[in-house]
DNA sequence: ATAATTGCAAATTTTTTGCAGGTTC
DNA sequence: GAACCTGCAAAAAATTTGCAATTAT
């Protein structure tokens, strides 16, 4: 589905810089509002941070975007997709997503049942060194 | 351990500052900063906000205190423990801790394991509605 | 005695707000 | 045309910094 429909099925107008903040968020994964605002400005250099802020804001709201917290940085925001695991990397900052495993799912469900907990939404991170910046710092 | 000899462990001095944000922390569980700054400043007035800032900055370096992040809020912070999960309420924010299950643990390694990710954290957040806050809507 | 730490005030950075003009439906 | 959105500038909030005085070891 295209960002348009996705937005004015949320009650959204479509503006061009909504659709180019999904585009760059689409394109990137993960990102933090500095990281958008520079991305978007390339194509459409008159943008207004504040519109990102607001726009952040308002997706976040209405679900179209969910925000990553990651601990030690800035926020990122990424697509509503289905649940899935966040690898962080410590060194580049890089966040990369995995399947979240059905097994894990399931006890995550059975815990929050079992402790009356109303589940709606997860989030695991992992944090660590990913492929590329361990093989760095070995050579 | 008292938090004397665990912050000369960390090469920390013992100042009172210090070893009355640990306790706020311990006591609490999980606190932001304003949070820390408010409860402290009742046993010790005279305690400024940029310390607050500086001490949990360095308690967070040193291993200390972890930082937990939450979608929608200020970070919190909580004293170094083993692995858990948090389960944060989006009513009333509260946050609470559940054992990490063997069973999770074993699945994430495997994970990052198989991707070749060096795994140095894990952060598991379940989001909904506590027990207590349940109740409160229902009545 | 030494080096680290504190509190203050100022600086910086991040985020929010109000509003006039422009855009979407 | 009505309601919504944008960009700007200003305001507010959050965090960091420099430094002189104080404190821990």
């Amino acid at each position: 589905m295209d960002y348009v429909t996705l937005l004015k099925e949320k009650a959204l107008k479509a503006t061009f810089q909504r659709t180019n903040i999904l585009d760059v968020i689409a394109k990137a994964g993960h990102m933090s509002v500095e990281c958008i605002y520079d991305e978007v400005t390339k194509v459409h250099p008159s943008l207004s941070l504040a519109t990102v802020y607001k726009n952040i804001v308002l997706m976040v709201e209405k679900g179209v975007l969910v925000e990553v917290p990651i601990a030690g940085k800035k926020p990122k925001y990424e697509l509503l997709k289905e649940d899935h695991i966040h690898l962080v990397c410590t060194q580049c900052g890089e966040v990369e997503d995995r399947p979240q495993m059905h097994e894990t799912d399931t006890l995550l469900q059975k815990l929050s049942s079992d402790e009356a907990f109303k589940l709606e939404k997860q989030q695991i991170n992992l944090y660590g060194v990913c492929k590329v910046c361990q093989i760095k710092v070995a050579s």
